[in-house]
RNA sequence: GUCCCCAUCGUCCAGAGGCCUAGGAUUCAGCCCUUUCAAGGCUGAGACACGGGUUCGAAUCCCGUUGGGGACGCCA
């Protein structure tokens, strides 16, 4: 066969420039009246994500979610959740409800997609087999495809060859089966045929990425990919091509290492006579301090990193503090779940990820979902990539902690104590009222809902918390300390009322009469009635706690500070 | 190796030829306040990767260099 037969022409769409967005990307603004992309303007925006059911939602893809999420609520369009999971039989829908949970905990919202159904169904790929073997059949009808007798080796040792000439590798097509003849000898011969896309070899595949600009490929560098196995199974380039045409997708937005893979797309759904979709390649999320694609499988790694350390310690020292060893998911900072577990509010995840990688202008940080569905636009997303910075998520937690209203930090804070055993699972009034009293004193010290464990001792028996060793010998056990707190507590008995203000009033004439420094004994009183060496303002802890267990926690000190005596005498 | 992409304070962003002596946030440092603190207040440090053009004028446009990253599967 002739090269120039083998090859032929490329198909006359080949070279055609995709932009069916390109209005938008050139217009000044990009507001849905003139967008053209509303119902009644033309075409409703439908984007998707697709999640692989791996068991864990990682911080990466729920960014790419959170976009697309926000491209159709923001043109009154649909999001859609497919399930990519055409690799796995196993366990599809164990592996896949972390994710949903962790999409429901962030208030990602799918109008379609597994649990809520749709007029497409079904969303899981793995069932829409039938649809890609279709249209596979078209390609190859259509000689967009071929059927292509080769063994992996073979393909390998042209691959080879290439390389030691110096010379690009362009498949020959030997083992191309043009006729049923050809087709009939290959069989004959034992072999097995896959399909494979019958690429244009000239020519170069041009469209207009919404966050890039337009962007060309040269046709020649583009494989003649494998679309569907042996067996009749279909690969993912196909199979995802054929579905964003089923459900209508009118935007697809992913990561940037789909870039590359994009001609291919764009053959096939040009191929089936499909319309195709705009595409924004986003700007992947890189590791801490380093410029390399975060992946979840280096947290080892990131764990070095005395940030993102930091972050992770701060975490997995509150759920260390809940007791019972946590699943794995939940330790990782790399994944949804360990926010969720340690506390965060999802609005600040949120957040922090909308502006790793968008920003409306040079001040704007805080965004409510109602304020970021109003403003956000592929146009104003970065090109480069953005390393995932734990401090800065942390300082958005914090503020959002701080703008939470009281009741609401209470509720978020309750979970939490019921988990540690600290609060009945049906609390009282008055135990909702200490919590409160605890978290309005503790004010911005509670970053994180979790942090409520840190103070743990306000909700404990007078013998029931534990002693800093360190803050106890110190305090306690210094000199005069003892015989100074026993003076204090005589005081405590009189105070009245027993409230932070006539407390503080107490305690400055103690220090007067004693003629020490106010530090001589508000630490031995904090050790005594806290057990720790740091806390919040002490007279609001002495008042939180009340006369009685003052007094009580008081004198367990001083008896555990005699026993330490006798024991060292 | 081939192709593609990216390049402003340590980090995240702003900057579409003169509003730039480069702005905000975070981080860091110093100071203040304080009974402690991963608390609060104030002050400060800190960047246009480099080299050529174009222009009266360039962080901004073009070319090159360097650096970084990604894609090159019968994975998704």
């Amino acid at each position: 066969m002739e090269a120039a037969e083998i090859c032929g022409r490329p198909p006359d769409w080949a070279n055609a420039v995709v932009d069916i967005a390109s209005s938008a990307r050139m217009g000044v603004s990009f507001m849905p009246d003139d967008s053209g992309y509303r119902s009644g303007g033309g075409v409703t925006v439908r984007t998707r994500f697709a999640p692989s059911p791996t068991g864990y939602l990682h911080i990466g893809g729920v960014r790419t979610a959170l976009f697309n999420w926000l491209f159709a609520r923001r043109h009154g369009g649909s999001f859609i959740l497919r399930i990519d999971d055409t690799d796995r039989q196993r366990n599809v829908s164990e592996a896949l409800q972390p994710i949903l949970d962790g999409f429901r905990w962030l208030g990602l919202d799918w109008d379609e997609g597994p649990e809520v159904g749709g007029p497409h169904a079904p969303y899981f790929q793995s069932q829409r087999q039938a649809r890609h073997a279709a249209a596979v059949e078209r390609l190859l009808a259509g000689g967009h495809a071929y059927r292509d007798y080769a063994t992996t080796a073979e393909i390998q040792a042209e691959r080879e060859a290439a390389q030691r000439d110096k010379r690009r590798f362009i498949y020959s097509r030997r083992w191309m089966a043009a006729t049923p003849a050809e087709q009939q000898a290959f069989e004959a011969e034992g072999r097995r045929a896959v399909v494979r896309l019958k690429m244009p070899r000239e020519g170069v595949c041009a469209f207009n990425d919404q966050v890039r600009g337009p962007v060309e490929f040269d046709w020649v560098l583009e494989q003649d990919h494998v679309v569907q196995r042996a067996d009749g199974t279909c690969l993912y380039h196909l199979a995802s091509a054929v579905d964003d045409h089923d459900f209508g997708i009118t935007h697809v937005i992913r990561a940037v290492e789909h870039l590359s893979n994009t001609p291919r797309q764009v053959f096939i759904a040009r191929a089936l006579g499909y319309d195709v979709p705009a595409y924004a390649h986003l700007p992947y999320v890189a590791e801490p301090g380093s410029a390399e694609k975060l992946s979840k499988r280096k947290v080892g790694r990131y764990l070095q990193h005395p940030d993102f350390r930091k972050l992770h310690e701060h975490g997995a020292g509150i759920l260390a503090a809940l007791g019972a060893a946590p699943p794995e998911a939940e330790c990782n900072p790399l994944l949804v779940e360990f926010y969720r577990a340690v506390g965060y509010r999802p609005e600040a995840l949120l957040n922090y990820l909308l502006l790793l990688g968008w920003s409306l202008d040079d001040r704007t940080e805080m965004f409510t979902v109602a304020e970021m569905i109003e403003r956000f636009s592929l146009d104003r997303v970065n090109r480069s990539a953005a390393s995932f910075d734990a401090p800065k998520l942390l300082a958005f937690e914090e503020r959002y902690m701080q703008r939470l209203p009281a009741a609401d930090k209470v509720a978020a804070v309750v979970p939490f104590l019921q988990r540690r055993g600290l609060l009945p699972a049906a609390p009282s009034e008055e135990d909702l009222r200490r919590v409160a009293r605890v978290v309005a004193a503790a004010g911005e010290r509670i970053k994180v809902a979790g942090d409520i464990v840190g103070y743990a001792e306000f909700f404990q028996p007078d013998d029931g918390f534990p002693y800093d060793e360190k803050a106890f010998r110190k305090r306690i056990a210094a000199d005069g300390a003892a015989a100074r707190l026993t003076r204090f507590r005589a005081a405590l008995e009189t105070v009245e009322p027993y409230d932070a203000e006539a407390l503080d009033g107490a305690m400055h004439r103690f220090v007067e009469a004693e003629d020490v420094p106010i530090g001589r004994i508000i630490h031995a009183v904090r050790v005594a009635v806290t057990g720790k060496a740091v806390g919040f303002g002490l007279f609001d802890g002495l008042e939180i706690l009340g006369r009685d267990a003052c007094l009580a926690r008081i004198d367990r000190a001083l008896e555990a500070l005699r026993r330490s005596e006798a024991l060292e005498a």
